[in-house]
DNA sequence: TGAAAGGACCGTAACGGTTCAGAACCAATT
DNA sequence: AATTGGTTCTGAACCGTTACGGTCCTTTCA
């Protein structure tokens, strides 16, 4: 009702002034420093408000002024809704509007189109700062983040040493994962990763395009397989790696496929997230394949729908890292060097890994 | 590094104008509308931007100037990271996320702690509307939200006849759940529900606190329950409601617990969620009790792990109403009336509702 | 050759606040 | 009577931009 009487010129803090014959000064009091005028001068300032249907100091006049958002900018190349669909990225979001509730800070969702080159969106942002979570690393829309003079925290994302950063040893945690694989005996092996740059690929992966991989969580996964699986003696260059660009289970399921096509005869499918895993997992059912029995199947991440599946795996903090970026970037102070944080992972040996079973004899002979 | 070098006074557009003996609108032009200047000048802006650590137009300065603020802002009362936790919750804001991304517009969580009083928050986002989503209809975060001069979509909440609206027929749903296990024979029935009001209250829930909730959902989805069981004969003031505060398996879990303390031979729990729902049934599982041959379990929603489990349940469009939501809120232009959307609903019946099986003797001689 | 058209750029006036250094007033102290 | 201290309110500067309505100069065309 209210809101459609006064469709003439909106009320502002000058007018209201106008109308009360004091300052703009005292309105503005009236509302953020009520010990700064009497009490009774108060209530009329903001019972004329009322019945001016002024609805207070408009946030983004003050914004201006005050130099402050109240609002922090997240940004996740992504068709945005995809983060609402992985389990992980909801972890994340929650540990971070946790940090932003706890400072009374809004949570501004920024929308990035990976498809578009569109950095407008960037531009736009009334914000105090920005949290950058796994986007590649030449995306556009990080750079023009990074141009913003404003902090900035950036989360699964090597570290540029100019911003804070918070993550995990990606390389490490996959290292140890496949030091457990190797000494349960597996040596014939195939993986299946998520994306590893901005163009779709839904096939093998190069050894060339391995090694660039724009997103640095993916590249550093890849580098502790193949560091490890080196070591034990394995020509990586031949390990079947198959991409795929969408992070669902049904990718999970072709890129299992599409290894298990190449070399029938591997013995373990490592998959550089629980959720393909968990689809790798229907894949190898659907062909008849028991896990662990005739194939082991590992996951990363420690999504719940994989610790039901007792899936071999790799825990991460994924709530723990958006209340670190969080906190890291609601407290950034002056100080001298930017700050980088590392959580601990921790290796779940689940149900789905077990020793080969044709294995042991190639063991012995295999490459 | 570019980020250190300008320590002085930051770059404004004015500062750029004088140091290039341009106006600040040419400036502003190079920005904004590159067909107003020549393309050598618009370079020579650009590069002298560049030089100067210029970082482009001030987002918040362009917002005042042109009335809007590119985001749209959501109130969930809630700890916001509730929001994450919920699996309705969760598509609801998916479906936002769609709806904004397609308009380019970014998605400002607001905090809104229902402990504090607090609607600071409220006033301080720079948003161009608002969505209101499931909160009790007293809160004075809605209060605050309404008096803002926006355009406002409630979603979940009863129509308020000034704002657009999206919710499903709670009442009507509900009710046709109700004619399902009427139609099976039971008779002997028992409810968890969530909260109902601000206030904690895990117990029973008298006949006034069912009245007045102040939860539309709640209400509504009690009421028809009321509506279709009465209609049965059956006295609804004599049947157990368990309101459970927190929204999770626990709470289910506890209350049927107490619902089943109360009255053990009740033949169906109607739970207002399926969150609650799945937790009931694991109450129902720890007591020996088979479902649906010794008990009927029901929910409400239509989430992925009920439909896993086989819940008969309500499957309410939770992505589209986020959608349905957005929509309405980005072409808030003048009409004459506010628009009202209500969706379609879809009585599951899964595995979790039978005949009471030691219900049909007293179905002839009980109340 | 004169008029009309169009491109390129500019000056001014908001946009709606916050902030800080006082002014004005009054009571209490020296 | 002069000083002090406290409360209450004011004036003016400033935050960084874009909208609006020009001006000026060069082309184009009859």
């Amino acid at each position: 009702m209210a809101r459609s009487m006064h469709v003439r010129r909106p009320a502002t803090l000058a007018s209201l002034a106008a109308e009360l014959g004091v300052s703009r000064t005292t309105v503005s009091n009236a509302y953020n420093r009520p010990d700064q005028l009497s009490p009774e001068l108060r209530r009329r300032v903001l019972d004329t408000a009322r019945r001016l249907g002024y609805p207070g100091p408009d946030p983004v006049a003050r914004s201006l002024r005050t130099r402050k958002a109240g609002a922090v900018g997240l940004l996740l190349t992504e068709n945005l809704s995809y983060a609402f669909r992985d389990p992980a990225a909801i972890g994340f979001l929650e540990g971070l509007a946790l940090a932003c509730e706890d400072a009374g800070t809004g949570l501004l969702l920024v929308p990035a189109n990976p498809e578009r080159e569109d950095v407008a969106s960037v531009h736009r942002a009334g914000v105090d700062g920005f949290v950058v979570y796994s986007v590649p690393d030449d995306d556009p829309h990080l750079a023009a983040v990074l141009e913003r003079p404003v902090p900035t925290v950036v989360c699964d994302q090597p570290d540029l040493g100019t911003v804070d950063r918070v993550g995990i040893d990606d390389r490490g945690a996959m290292y140890e994962l496949a030091r457990h694989l190797i000494g349960l005996g597996h040596r014939r092996i195939g993986v299946v990763c998520m994306r590893l740059a901005r163009d779709r690929n839904d096939g093998f992966v190069t050894p060339d395009r391995q090694h660039a991989a724009h997103f640095h969580v993916q590249r550093n996964r890849l580098s502790g397989l193949a560091e490890a699986f080196s070591e034990a003696g394995v020509d990586w260059s031949q390990v079947p790696v198959a991409e795929r660009f969408d992070h669902n289970m049904a990718s999970g399921a072709s890129g299992a496929a599409q290894v298990l096509d190449r070399d029938p005869g591997i013995t373990a499918l490592i998959c550089t997230s629980d959720v393909l895993a968990l689809g790798a997992m229907n894949e190898a059912a659907r062909r008849g394949l028991r896990v662990p029995h005739d194939i082991s199947v590992t996951g990363f991440d420690g999504i719940r729908a994989g610790e039901e599946a007792g899936l071999t795996t790799v825990r991460q903090p994924v709530l723990e890292k958006g209340r670190a970026a969080g906190k890291l970037l609601l407290d950034a102070n002056e100080r001298t060097r930017p700050r980088s944080v590392n959580l601990a992972t921790e290796l779940i040996i689940g149900k789905t890994s077990a020793g080969p079973r044709g294995g042991a004899e190639e063991r012995w002979f295999g490459p």
